[in-house]
DNA sequence: CGCGGGTTACTGAACGATTAGTAGGTTCGC
DNA sequence: GCGAACCTACTAATCGTTCAGTAACCCGCG
């Protein structure tokens, strides 16, 4: 796909992995604009000018991480929908892969946060592909509804509350914190799809302690 | 509050909530940082430095945009918690109400989007007004769980599944669309808390027509 | 009634800081 | 000694902010 040939050389601290994932990160904390390639070299410690020879340009960085969450959201999709599973249970699926995802391999990338940012082109092509993944979830959920499995409800209103659940999670997530991706993953997807079930299904999971010890929050992006 | 006396002038266009609604309304589109002063002037259909006769800079603008979001949202709690009713109908009107305030006053603001972008002061100031938010949903929802309404939980989990769901809304809500602020509210806040709630509440807001035909997806961020 | 000082609500132009992107040199492993 | 990987130092452009001016309007004074 690129012209990558010895690349895992020696002292090549700089991999298309590593930068994408920081990127991602300090993008999502302080938005595109509001992020300077400065910042994202001194998070991977070298200068603005060596990510010049790993990558076209701040727009194409920006384009890698939204690509890369729409892939993996899609996989998510793909393998729930491969299952011979009510849907209830291919939602929790999707969704679960989707959140782990996105908090380990990129700490989480927003998709199209900011308007303009990316190139017409590039902004043809995530758009596509945002859609793609939202027809999936809404046909998932209207599916649903006709099996008789979910409640009746608006497809479409469901599925913008659940996807906005999910890309928020960079805003708070915090990779040091009491919660880890697994463990929120399971939480989400279990109350995102409670919220959709007819059969009073099982008890959410439950914190490691009391409820009321888990009122303390993360500082979140309080600490930084 | 300001030195407004006889601001109700003749050709006075510009007031203090149009620049607010319109300046919300542009940096949910396109960032804080992405946002030109010039942006919202042409979306005032002014000039640049008439604005600098009615805001100080472009910081105190996105604080006054927080700062009205928070209010927002504080009340709609002060008013559920207010009335003598089970924590599922509490949490229902206070969703409902912070969903509605935001879609129609503002077309939204998006509560410390961007890490840097408030200077330390403003944003100490915002980050205790979001704590103090999210303490009192989180409350609510432990609340629910003793008095054995809502499913076992983490209601830290939960709080910022819902929270994510509700500061999403700007990213697609359009106010030229099919779907209109109340519905909208109702939708989310019936969805949202049905997914707390022990009891198999009532079915959720079904759309005015059939499921499959909502289907067809507001183009949202795509058409601008 | 008119006229003049004062205020409100802006405009256009400029400045200064920031920052994406570049040009060209340097180091290090093979 | 050669090229991959990186650095220092710069440029060009954007954008927040300031500032001097100005048109319209109000109010009191003669």
């Amino acid at each position: 796909m690129r012209k990558r040939k010895t690349a895992a050389r020696a002292g090549a601290h700089l991999t298309r992995e590593r930068i994408l994932a920081v990127s991602a990160r300090v993008f999502n904390r302080r938005g595109y604009h509001g992020t300077t390639l400065d910042d994202i070299a001194r998070a991977l410690s070298v200068t603005k000018a060596a990510l010049y020879y790993h990558v076209k340009n701040k727009e194409e960085l920006l384009f890698q991480c939204h690509q890369l969450a729409l892939d993996i959201g899609m996989e998510g999709f793909h393998r729930a929908l491969a299952q011979p599973a009510p849907p209830d249970e291919q939602l929790r699926m999707a969704l679960s892969h989707y959140i782990e995802g996105m908090a380990d391999q990129l700490t989480g990338t927003v998709v199209l946060l900011e308007q303009g940012a990316l190139s017409p082109r590039h902004h043809r092509q995530i758009v596509r592909g945002r859609d793609e993944y939202e027809q999936a979830l809404r046909t998932l959920i209207a599916g649903g509804i006709a099996a008789g499995v979910f409640v009746p409800c608006d497809p479409k209103l469901v599925g913008f509350a659940i996807l906005g659940a999910v890309h928020w999670i960079p805003k708070w997530y915090n990779p040091a914190g009491p919660s880890r991706a697994p463990e929120i993953a399971e939480a989400f997807a279990a109350y995102l799809v409670r919220g959709l079930t007819k059969q009073p299904s099982p008890d959410l999971p439950a914190p490691r302690r009391t409820a009321a010890a888990a009122e303390r929050g993360v500082p979140h992006d309080t600490a930084a």
